[in-house]
DNA sequence: TATAAAAGTCACTAGGCGGTGACTTAAACC
DNA sequence: GGTTTAAGTCACCGCCTAGTGACTTTTATA
């Protein structure tokens, strides 16, 4: 390959989602990360300081986490003039879709849960904000009465969430099998049991 | 210390649960163990024949799971004449109960997410026979029409576990704050909410 | 075309890890 | 008390990691 410093630095950026997929989060080092790259590991310390700045990078250069229409779908409006409950339901069953089309997502949140890093702290940040923005969107006539309606939204954000990690490894989590499209159908439908709350 | 085997053991069996305690599965080796038994760490070779067995001991040592009297406290048999619903809701809330008592646990949970090892597989099965066991028993009324129930309830188990597992290093998730007495009222007001359904 | 600056290579250090063989020391038993 | 056996110590190996300094090669520019 020809001397193309910008190249590099995107081949390099590339290599940290490569690893990612391929390895997981726990085989990802500076000598794993140059060796995909094709390139030689002193470049990440000279073109970013070293493995932490390479990896906010590659956190800035990725979509990590779906935009609104690919939560929404197309029945945006439709979804709007629902009500809370089922808004909610709504933007839960889509947001569970588009993690699910999401494996360097699912490694990024795995690796949340036992490492700190300047990634995994953006990428929590990010994580917040966006969680705020669709409820400001979404959820403007939101008060404090629905409080714990929204509480009960991120409890269950967070039990797919943690299903979506641990179907990378195991089959079965409480009965039910996360190698199946008929167990997402089930949490989905939990999902949808779940809001369909008085 | 004088010469004695089994207490050795006994110490090396009890490092590991203080390393898991103090520095997380991560700090998890041989060095460390040893470490921190004030042994040698080639009596973990000898004793056990590596870390893995070594840990396998320790699984084995403790009780992970709380028993069904720990999850239910002394109402068992009023939570027995409950409705299936809510039944679920008072296993839900003794459950997370339960596990906010034991960080050694939560860590362990964490480690599941990451690893796959003989230990985290014995561990990941005993969890679901755990929960088969408390189905069997508590719920032996259910049938095939319950089943979505149960996934509903799978689903929170799922949630506050991850809450848990964050809530070792991260400070808030989704609106929810975990370092505090108030965050964790929410959660358990979201599982009731869930289980309050139609 | 000569030169300077940048791109990329290579060899090395230091330290942590898992793991092992040879050693010393204490206890148990005849 | 002397001998055997096991408990515990120590020094070391090979491997992998992050990180660095010195080198070569290409490109751009004067």
């Amino acid at each position: 390959m020809g001397r193309d410093k910008e190249q590099t630095r995107q081949r390099l950026i590339e290599a940290v989602g490569m690893a990612l997929s391929e390895e997981g989060f726990q085989g990802l080092g500076v000598n794993a990360v140059a060796r995909i790259a094709g390139v030689d590991k002193v470049l990440i310390y000279r073109y970013f300081g070293g493995l932490p700045e390479l990896m906010e990078a590659y956190g800035r250069s990725q979509a990590f986490w779906p935009s609104r229409e690919e939560v929404l779908g197309q029945e945006e409006e439709a979804i709007r003039a629902l009500p809370k409950e089922e808004r909610i339901e709504a933007v839960l069953l889509g947001l569970l879709d588009a993690l699910r089309q999401r494996p360097q997502t699912i490694e990024v949140l795995a690796w949340e849960t036992v490492q700190q890093s300047p990634l995994t702290a953006m990428l929590a940040e990010r994580r917040e904000a966006w969680s705020r923005e669709i409820l400001e969107d979404l959820f403007a006539d939101a008060g404090a009465e629905d409080r714990p309606l929204l509480a009960m939204a991120s409890l269950l954000v967070a039990g797919f969430q943690y299903l979506l990690i641990r179907a990378r490894r195991g089959t079965v989590y409480g009965g039910i099998a996360l190698d199946t499209e008929a167990g997402w159908a089930e949490v989905g439908d939990a999902i949808r049991r779940a809001c369909r709350t008085g």
